[in-house]
RNA sequence: CGACCGGGUUGGACAGCCGCGGGGGGAGGCCGAAAGGCCCCCCGUGAGGAAAGUCCGGGCUCCGCAGGGCAAGGAUAACGGGUAACGCCCGCCGGGGGUGACCCCAGGACCAGUGCAACAGAAAGAUACCGCCGCGUCCCCCCAUUGGGGAAAGGAAAAGCAUCGAAAUGAGUAAGCUUUGCCGCUUGCGGCGAAGCGAACGAUAUGGAGCUUGCUUUGCCGUCCCAAUCGGGGGCCCCGCCGGAACCUAAGUUCCGGUGGGGAAAGGAGGAACAGCGGAGCGAAUGAGCUUUGCCGCUUCUGCGGCGAAGCGAAUGAUACGAAGCUUGUUCCGCAUUCCCCAAAUGGGGCCCCGCCGGAACCCAGGUUCCGGUGGGGAGAGGAGAAGCAGCGAAAUGAGUGAGCUUUGCCGCUCGCGGCAAAGCGAAGGAUAUGGAGCUUGCUUCGACGAGGUAAGGGUGAAAAGGCGCGGUAAGAGCGCACCCGGCCCAUGGAGACAUGGGACCGCUGUAAACUCUAUCCGGAGCAACACCGUGUGUGGGACAUGAGGCCGGCCCGGCCGUCCCCAAGAGGUGGCUGGAUCCCGCCGGCAACGACGGGACUAGAUAGAUGGCUGUCAAAACAGAACCCGGCUUAUAGACCCGAUCGCGUG
RNA sequence: CCGGGUGUAGCCCAGGGGUAGGGCGCUUGCCUUGGGAGCAAGAAGCCGCGCGUUCGAAUCGCGCCACUCGGA
């Protein structure tokens, strides 16, 4: 986590939700230029997922797919990643994959990766 | 061995790598003047039995604190205990379920009052439909009430259609007025033009007050007829004529029938008064016993006994008072007419009652009184439900008796009378005979109806008037008795709910998770509480304002205070924050919940919210993630283990 | 964290202890040349779920579930 940092005001959020984000069966990914040399990562999981553990459990493996992958972004985007209902059943190599290619879309990752 | 019951424990384990939130340490690195901050390293720690739902109770914090009363609202509900408290827990009582271990219960009061109990059923806390029982009526007439029918005229009403049409609105128009332009002169007047104002007139217009008027329809009222009710009352007395019967010569008297006349009494709906029935309620008195207390005696505390006083205690309930109610009785009102006169054509006149119409007075209407017109009326009644048996019983029949008469035969003589015999006739009366018109006669049975008595029985229903038996009765009934059930009172046992026993008293439906009543409890808000620091800032602006407003979620007293909004958008940091009614072990008290004592332990504290990813073995594995804390409740939950009990089968 | 409301036919709603109704929609028939409109008839319901109170529950009580509203 050399250079990113946890996503918190409610305004920046709603400041992503207004741009068009980028979408498949699992998830759904916003990113935003936010002129510093800092990632800011947020995570939306609803309640209409399920209750609290299934939550937790979908959150945690989005934060720990981003953890493992930071390498791999460019830097200076706030970055909104919420979760889809069928993220629910998905493993967590459906999920790494899902994430990366939206990532991808979006132009986010370095170019000399993969 | 199987099934089942109760209680308790546990809630994936192990290993490796990369990561996360707190805490502690470091001699390391970077920044900084320092305090310190960041990075790195090491150690240790890190979700639950329900963390969930947020259904109760409490701590804690803030507000109010001088609190009080009333009302409302909410909650709880056998009894005893536990607890900081509770709607929780334990024990016990009562009720229900299970063969049993055991389980379940929101379990105060329907004699304080109110409400509800659909459908069915005669009837749903109070009745009487059927039934049972005894009594009365059954015919005719009048009145009243109800229902039906009829229709000439009538009354009031409703609806529909048509019709008349007030107020109001006001299209439009005019005299006139005001202002102004131009012209003329007499200089403040006139003429011409423009604009505005202006109606009391007012339309083939709008409008639609009037209970306007007319017609039609509908049902209602009264008049007329019929029926019903089994509602109220009456069917009585006198006289004339005719006929019959009895006594009898007849008159006359009595009875019966027919016919005509006269007189008397009562008469409906409804109302009033009095009396009677009724008996909700009130509650004198008695009262085993209980409680408190005074004095005395015994007695160590303390208790016991005696005497006295006060209060409580009757579910029973006298006398008196006495509400509702009554298909009860009497009286009064309603209430007047039961027609009168002339006359002999069955006509005329008068009086009274009722309906309708018109007019007058009072009058909104309705109604009352009077006058006139018109229509109607001014009484009637004749034999007691059906059947059977019995009784009484008229006419008629006439067995038998029989004075006497007739005929015939025989005998006698006084010769037309007597005697004897036979046959026939012959009774007013008249039978323990026949007969049977009839009888408001008696009894029995049956039918219909009525007013009572009764609550044994009645296909219903969740529930049927305490259950069952015997006696009793016109039929019946807790009406009486025995047993049982329940309530109430008393005694004994128990801490109490309650249980058991006794009683000289009583027999009350269910529902309060229906309103309600009784007892007890509840000041409000919630960690986004609250405090401090800072962004950022001010004696800013506005509204209301001391008889006002705000707070104490209603009101009254009382107390306290200026209150609210806008500029104003967004939102940070620190504390609160986890050591506590805490957990574990031992022992003691207690049936238990729980409590006392001793020893030991410290075990998350985040602030968009920390436990994840990958690999291997075993197992297939649930429900599920703290957010101030605690005690409970409720809900979700796969599997494993332990302890104790019950039932069944088998074996010994 | 605190408090309130709603759940009934496909949709919108009544009904507040005695076998559940209205409107729209749906089906069938009539009418029309045909459609619409109109007329007549009909079907459609575990009254959110469970347990209780009661003779009897959509209704009353409790516990859950879902949706929704308000306040701090």
């Amino acid at each position: 986590m050399q250079f990113s940092a946890s996503l918190k005001q409610n305004h920046i959020f709603r400041r992503l939700y207004a741009t068009s984000g980028k979408a498949n069966g699992l998830l759904v990914l916003y990113a935003r230029r936010n002129h510093t040399d800092r990632n800011r990562v947020g995570l939306t999981v609803s309640k209409k997922l399920g209750h609290a553990v299934v939550r937790n459990r979908v959150r945690r493996r989005l934060r720990e797919i981003y953890r493992l992958n930071e390498s791999r972004f460019r830097r200076g985007f706030d970055i909104v990643v919420v979760a889809r209902s069928r993220a629910v059943e998905a493993d967590f190599s459906q999920l790494t994959a899902a994430y990366l290619s939206l990532a991808k879309k979006a132009g986010i990752l370095l170019e000399d990766s993969q």
